[in-house]
DNA sequence: CTGCAATATGGTAGCGCTACCATCACTTTT
DNA sequence: AAAAGTGATGGTAGCGCTACCATATTGCAG
């Protein structure tokens, strides 16, 4: 029995007879065989490896969309290299480069808003790239996410329509996808006549529950006619909410808080918090399963998936 | 110029002529030459790969680990092989002989729980081995982490010690880790001569703060005097606090609250709350300090490594 | 100046697979 | 019955690197 036949019949198993497929399988079992990812990258000058890159291990935003990438990997040969760009656009190009250079079955990478050169070496990776996390005219390739700019035009609308008039913007970390919803929340409050920049505070810093609450309260030194917050995310908005209780702020009566992202926290919070649900999870998912058809040859026709959000209508806008 | 003489410069630059290695160095930038590290993996029998294996990609907790040996590598040329265990034995099995068979050049797995084959190809993986999150008596290889008992047994002493008589254990996910600090917050109370096992409620649930909720109330039912409560996680302990918000629970007063991991939420929320801070981030960068420097040819004289923890005060527990 | 080590460089084989093409048995068409 | 498929199997070369050994080249003792 030739090598390569055991070699066809572990990757291509229709086309050797049921037969010989069973005594190699036998012969597989028996041994313990586990071929050599590397040797097989190296004769077929691709490797069985899905490209993963985020901004964030730690952000839980973007642990549950890894978590949805290794969950439909989990049963298949391919591995994943992950990467962490920090936010940085340097860090993304020196990945991709480094990433791209290993030939991988397909790329998965956050966001839309690549440098020229990160952008060219997608374009040119030679295999499918699915950048996920928004959505957007023109993807390098295929897409899948949702409108931050929608996302943060509901939460404000919703705002402004249970009665808020002052409302602010919250933000840390204002990565492209921050902008977007600001870009959204701004929208919203001009329609409505209702916009003033001073009602913006936002810090380069990253996210966290503590920031939350310096920011509120720098906003309100800002602006203590403030009533409602639209926050860029729900670790701030729980910030936010935790000094207000400090400072014996009722809420939702006199300010109201909406969060985004919708962790399972905003829905047990005292009072629960209304929040912009993504659909973080079925993000990997949906990536991987766009790649893996663009890999068999079937590229699905919708090379650019909205998978849309959903506010959360909560206790801390409840007026 | 040979090719072995570049690959030389790359891998053992002191092995070369200073000359020589300019020359190549510039023919690399020029070129951008990257490696392939598959056949450099095929021809060495040695991957440069770190297999990872956590038993969950989203909890906090050992995002914040693989967030240090992803920050201790992203200059070094290895790759990270991440693996999710589900908090599963058989699915570590078969992470792990899959991974062993890569032949990594170091192996990291979270607890010291293994299943007897588990340890075995741990053992037999001819690699070092970094065990990481606990502490034990006797590693495959390697460790680093802290006691659970003793971090579960601190917790609860703090309670006691301020006055709490009738404090509760609450945990979700079982898992090994929990059971160690419940072990630890067992040890304590019945020291103090306190100990009730219908004190006692958990859940193999995955935690959440909505299932801390749950639990507190679950608590409260079967045994009403509750007056403390040593929390499994953080987040178990968020939704405490929050439960005892809306039942318009006095805390500290009537309730006190400790968590476990001293995410950053317990330091901003209100009141703040009591946590076990533990140093995630830094087992992380040790785990790959320890495990490059047994590569390295020079093993740490000390192969347990003990990071302790510590209790932060706060107001949930400031009787 | 010779001999011999030490250092720097290079040649060659082969790591374990798969792409490509060849072969063989068997069936269908003409 | 020959020709031409069709499907199953195998041989061979080579992917890009590094281990191993061979060969310069240099320095220095005798």
């Amino acid at each position: 029995m030739g090598a390569i036949t055991v070699s066809r019949a572990l990757r291509e198993p229709g086309r050797v007879s049921e037969d010989l497929r069973r005594q190699i399988q036998v012969a597989v079992d028996e041994l313990g065989y586990i071929p050599d990812p590397n040797a097989r990258a190296l004769a077929s000058a691709r490797a069985e490896v899905f490209g993963v890159l985020v901004p964030s291990l730690t952000n839980n935003v973007f642990a549950e969309v890894v978590r949805g990438i290794y969950d439909s990997l989990s049963d298949s040969p391919i591995r994943i290299q992950m990467g962490n760009t920090h936010y940085s656009g340097l860090e993304e190009e020196r990945l991709l480069q480094l990433f791209a250079s290993q030939r991988p079955a397909a790329l998965i990478v956050a966001g839309i808003d690549q440098t020229q050169l990160s952008r060219k070496l997608l374009e040119t990776a030679g295999c499918p790239v699915v950048q996920v996390m928004e959505t957007g005219p023109d993807p390098v390739d295929m897409l899948v996410g949702f409108s931050h700019f929608d996302g943060g035009r509901t939460a404000t609308e919703h705002l402004i329509e249970v009665g808020y008039r002052r409302i602010g913007f919250i933000g840390a970390r204002m990565d492209p996808r921050s902008q977007r919803r600001l870009a959204g929340y701004r929208a919203a409050m001009e329609a409505a006549g209702l916009f003033d920049p001073r009602l913006i505070t936002t810090t380069p810093l990253l996210s966290s529950v503590t920031l939350g609450r310096e920011l509120l309260r720098d906003a309100l030194a800002k602006m203590p006619s403030l009533d409602g917050v639209f926050c860029n995310n729900d670790d701030i908005a729980l910030g936010v909410l935790f000094e207000c209780h400090r400072a014996a702020i009722a809420v939702p009566k006199t300010i109201g808080i909406v969060g985004f992202n919708d962790l399972d926290m905003m829905q047990a919070a005292f009072p629960s918090v209304t929040s912009v649900r993504t659909h973080r999870y079925e993000i990997g998912r949906r990536a991987v399963a766009m790649a893996s058809a663009a890999i068999a040859g079937n590229r699905p026709e919708q090379r650019i998936v909205d998978l849309g959000f959903e506010l959360m209508r909560r206790e801390s806008t409840a007026r």
